[in-house]
DNA sequence: AGAATAAAAATGAACGCTCGTTCATTTCAG
DNA sequence: CTGAAATGAACGAGCGTTCATTTTTATTCT
């Protein structure tokens, strides 16, 4: 058993993490209540206290440890890479098979530049970093497939197409709107390929 | 003078609008008191409830009245589009001119799904769609230039492209993290352009 | 193994403060 | 002169945090 390797004072503490992550994700930070949050951990409001300062230090501690990009970065680590084609396909595949079922998993981010502008961040990436920057490596040693991007902009223009993607999922989501919403992702991540890799032209 | 034209209720009525615009912006719905906002706008606590019911009244108002679609549709609609690659790039050309100046005018929609989960989106969509529809139109009939790409999907990754770039502005703008950030967006119009345009290939 | 014990964790009442909203009253504009 | 607009004190509720106390957990000693 996993749990028994773990002490009382962690279980809780990651109960408090879990709660507390699901009632921002719902309400955002300012709206959502240090009682609701024990509520839901399943432990008195005075409690929480003996595991995190105050309410922020919650917040700072999940987004540190949640934020997207922790979450996209092992997909893609993950993703070979023989051709730059097949590397944005499979990865947008697997992405939207391990996040597509909960478009918020965003929302923390989205939390942090409404609710925090953006403090929180040099914090973030100076945790994830290490792990991007062996992934812009890779982009950058398919120069000869892909149109002259710098890999930076190319891994950032990949992601961002999901932001975006589950951007506009979260506000339109369920509204109808359009017919042709279906497959909006296999849309994007067709633009982005033709845009990104190179055909030799005239 | 236009002033002499607005009785002074509805020069109130404006004056509480923009300053909650301004503090919304900055610390988020949740975050921002009345009374700030009274006091921002120059008078006291009680008197704005003589020009809305509630605070929540005044976020719909906004997002109704300056939800950023709002913003990009005049643009995209004067931007004349004899053909889609010159449209596209004067229409990006003329978006970061008048809002790259300030990239948190996408804030306002990130609040509104944070902080209501989308719950003002079917009147914003109500009211956004008639300019939409016939915006859409015209990429539909620009059909020979492009790749087969249902217009709908056209227009949203193209709004999609501007929102991605400006969110990750708002996340990472003034965290040096790597030189290559300088013109990101001129690269991410090129990947579209590039993704978007038909090319004649073997 | 089981009792003793010190540290960690949990409790819930209490505190001080700020919030959104109301209201009786006064001031001002048309 | 009348209705709209502005005032600021007041209200009740809810907030984050503290704290004295009790309970539980983990460790040490017999």
């Amino acid at each position: 058993m996993d749990d028994a390797q773990i002490s009382k004072g962690e279980r809780t503490r990651r109960a408090i993490l879990e709660a507390a992550y699901e009632l921002f994700l719902e309400h955002g930070f300012a709206a959502t209540p240090m009682r609701q949050i024990a509520e839901r951990a399943g432990l008195a409001l005075g409690g929480i206290y003996n595991h995190f300062p105050n309410k922020e230090a919650i917040f700072s501690e999940l987004i540190l440890e949640r934020h997207p990009y922790r979450q996209i970065l092992p997909i893609l680590l993950n993703t070979p890479a023989d051709n730059p084609e097949s590397f944005v396909r499979s990865a947008a595949q697997t992405m939207v098979d391990e996040l597509g079922k909960r478009p918020d998993f965003i929302k923390l981010m989205l939390i942090e530049i409404v609710e925090f502008n953006g403090r929180n961040m040099p914090k973030v990436i100076e945790r994830v970093m290490p792990e991007v920057l062996p992934l812009i490596q890779r982009f950058g040693q398919q120069k000869g497939l892909l149109r002259d991007i710098p890999p930076f902009i190319f891994f950032r223009a990949f992601i961002g197409l999901f932001f975006s993607y589950y951007m506009t999922e979260l506000l339109i989501g369920d509204t109808p709107i359009i017919q042709t919403q279906g497959n909006a992702l296999d849309h994007f991540v067709e633009i982005f390929l033709h845009g990104v890799i190179r055909r030799d032209e005239g």
